[in-house]
DNA sequence: GACGATGATCGAAACGTTTCGACCATCCCG
DNA sequence: CGGGATGGTCGAAACGTTTCGATCATCGTC
C-alpha cells in the first residue's frame, strides 16, 4: 500500500509538503500542488487511518449505540441507523455500530481506546445506563430521545408533547369531541421507552384542557390485537368519531382492513391521524394524515451537534423538533 | 488517557514487558503479571486503537456493506446487520457500517486507508459491483448471497435451491398436486436480487420433475396486493390445496387475514408453508410451518470465514447452509 | 541597498504501540 | 564446575502520519 513517502518521492518533495498540500493547512505553490495531486492519483494514495488517529488525535469515527429492544419497530430503527450513517458521512465520518449488549459495554471499550471521536445514542429510554456512561466518558455526544435526567447531555428529538397537542387540536378544530388514541404494543410502555408515553400524556392532558372525551389503549400486533384494541376503545368512547394512531405500520394497516370489513368509511364515518410515524402513509388505502417522525432530521441534527462539540464548546442542551402536520385527506369535519 | 507508559511506570517494569504481559506472546513471571494487571485496572488502561492499527497492522474492524434497497424487508435486513455485529464481537472485532451509496464507494475508501481488516457484503445481487471491488481490493471478505460469478469469492447463503425442493416435497409427500407459490414484491425480482429467484426457479423445476401443477405470483404488500395475488394464483391453479409463501411478514399476515375472512381454514382447506422467512411464524394465527432463513447462521459463518482468511490462506469457496423444516401444523395430507 | 514580511519548502519530533534482538540470572546436565 | 538451554526482562526501532520551528529565496519599502 502506497504511503506518504511514496507520494513525496514521486512528486519530488518532502513528506511534510505532501501533508500540507493535502490538508491545505499551509500554502503550497500551484505547480507543486499539481505534482502532488498527480502522484496521489497515480498511486491511489489514501492516508493510513491508524497513523492519522495516532498523531492527529482525530479518528473520524463515530460510535452509534443502537440496541434493538423487543417491541421496537425494526424498520423505524433501521431508518435511524441509516440516517446517522448518512449524516456522519457529510462530515467525513464513519460509523461504528454497537448493538445489543455492546450498545453499553462496547461504548466504554471504544471510547477508552480512542477509537471514536464521538457518540450517538439511539432510542434512549427515560432511565438509561448509557446516559450515565456518556457523562462519565466525557466525549462529544448526542442523544436521540429525552431521558428524564438531561443534565450535561445534548438531546434531540421530535417534540412529542407538541405532536400530541397538534393531533388533538386538528380534530377538535373539526368539531370532534369523542376521540380515541391507539398506542404501541403494551411492552413499549412497560419498558419506559419515552416517545410513546410523552405523546400519550400530552394528548390526554390537552384533551382534558379542551374538555373533550378521549380514551387510550395500547394495541398488540396482528388482526386480533387490533380488533380488540378498537373494540375496547369504541366501548370506552361511545359515539367515537376520530382515532389517532401512534403505532407501527402493521397495526395501522390492520386497522384499515378492519374498518373496511366493517364498512366504516374513512374519513366519512371515522377520522384518522397517523401520529409520529416513521413510514410513509401515502401508499396506504386510504392515505392517512400524518405527523411524521423525521428520522433524518433528528439524526442529522444529532450528528451536527456532535460535530459542533468536536469543533468547540457547545453547551449541552435539549433540542426539540417541531412536528408538522401533513394533510392527506383522512380527517373530515364532524357532521 | 492513560497509556502503556503509565502502566509500566505504575507497575515498575518496562513498556515491552507490559505489552508482552497483555498479549501473552512471551512468558511473564506470575508476580510481574499481577502487578501489571493491577496497574491496568487502576488506570483503566486500554491500548490506543490508532497506535495498535499502525504498528500491529491489524485494525480489529470489519467493514459491513449493507445497502438497503427499496423493496428489501427492513426487519430481515436489520437481523443480518445485528448478527454480523454480534458474530464479529466474538472475535474481538468491531463493525464499521457502510450503507447506501457508501456501501460501494466507502468500501474502497476504508480499505485503501487500512481502516478495516476484512469485509462482509450483505444482500449481494446476481450482478453486483461490490463483488468486483472485493476482488480488486484483495482483503479477506465474505459475501452473503450467491452472485452469478463466484470466482475468487467466499460466499455463504442458505441453500435456496434445496429449500425450494424441500418445501415442494413436503407437500407432494402429503399428496398435494396443485400448489401455488406466492413470492416477494415484483420489484425484488426485477432488481436481480438472487435469493427469491433461486428459490422460485428450483421450486418450479422440482414441480416439473414431479409432474405436479404449480404457479407462481409475486405479491405486492397490503391487503389489496395480497388479495390480487391469491386470486390470480387460485385462477392459475384450479383446485389448489397448498400454498408456499416466500414473502415478508406483512404479506403472510395479510394472507392469513384474507383466508379467515373467506372461511378458508388452515390446514384443513389449504396447507401453508412459510419458506425462507427471517421472522418468527410461531406467533401467527395459526402458526405456520417454516423453513427459516437463519440470519445468525449465515452471518456467523461469514464472519468465521473472514477470520480464517485473516489467520491464513483459505481457498475461496461457496458454502451453502442446509435448510431445515419446522413443523408447526400448518400443512395436512390432502383428503 | 539594507531589512522585515511573506511564501514555499524542509527536517525532525512526536503520537502509542508491537516486536526483534540482546541481556542476565538461573538451572540442569554431563 | 563449566556451558548450553531456558525464563524473564529490557531497550530501541519501526509503523505513517501531523505539525512545529527553521531555512531560504523573493519582494516591497523606507
Amino acid at each position: 500500500m502506497a504511503n506518504i513517502h511514496d507520494v513525496a518521492r514521486v512528486a519530488g518533495v518532502s513528506i511534510s509538503t505532501v501533508s500540507y498540500a493535502l490538508s491545505g493547512k499551509r500554502s503550497i505553490a500551484e505547480s507543486t500542488r499539481r505534482r502532488i495531486d498527480e502522484a496521489v492519483q497515480q498511486l491511489d494514495y489514501r492516508p493510513n487511518a491508524g497513523a492519522r488517529m495516532l498523531k492527529g488525535t482525530k479518528t473520524n469515527i463515530l460510535a452509534l449505540s443502537a440496541p434493538l429492544h423487543a417491541g421496537t419497530y425494526a424498520p423505524a430503527h433501521m431508518a435511524f441507523v441509516l440516517s446517522v450513517a448518512t449524516a456522519a458521512r457529510k462530515f467525513d465520518y464513519d460509523v461504528l455500530l454497537l448493538t445489543q449488549d455492546e450498545a453499553t459495554s462496547g461504548l466504554r471499550r471504544v471510547a477508552r481506546s480512542s477509537l471514536v471521536d464521538g457518540i450517538i445514542l439511539l432510542d434512549v429510554s427515560t432511565v438509561d445506563v448509557r446516559t450515565d456512561l456518556v457523562r462519565e466518558l466525557g466525549l462529544p455526544a448526542a442523544v436521540i430521545g429525552i431521558p428524564s435526567d438531561t443534565a450535561g447531555l445534548t438531546c434531540v428529538d421530535l417534540d412529542f408533547e407538541a405532536a400530541g397537542v397538534l393531533s388533538l387540536r386538528r380534530l377538535t378544530e373539526q368539531g370532534h369531541t369523542r376521540i380515541g388514541l391507539i398506542g404501541q404494543v403494551p411492552l413499549v410502555y412497560e419498558r419506559g421507552s419515552n416517545f410513546p408515553a410523552r405523546f400519550r400524556d400530552s394528548f390526554l392532558a390537552e384533551a382534558e384542557r379542551q374538555g373533550v372525551t378521549v380514551a387510550f389503549v395500547p394495541s398488540d400486533e396482528g388482526a386480533a390485537g387490533v380488533r380488540t384494541a378498537f373494540d375496547t376503545l369504541s366501548a370506552a368512547v361511545p359515539g367515537m368519531t376520530a382515532v389517532v394512531l401512534n403505532s407501527n405500520e402493521s397495526v395501522q394497516v390492520a386497522l384499515l382492513e378492519l374498518l373496511r370489513q366493517r364498512g366504516i368509511r374513512v374519513p366519512d364515518d371515522l377520522s384518522l391521524i397517523s401520529a409520529c410515524s416513521s413510514f410513509d402513509t401515502a401508499h396506504l388505502d386510504p392515505p392517512l394524515d400524518i405527523i411524521p417522525l423525521p428520522a433524518d432530521l433528528s439524526c442529522t441534527r444529532a450528528v451536527e451537534l456532535t460535530m459542533s462539540q468536536l469543533a468547540g464548546a457547545v453547551d449541552p442542551h435539549v433540542e426539540l423538533i417541531e412536528p408538522t402536520y401533513v394533510d392527506l385527506g383522512s380527517t373530515a369535519p364532524v357532521t
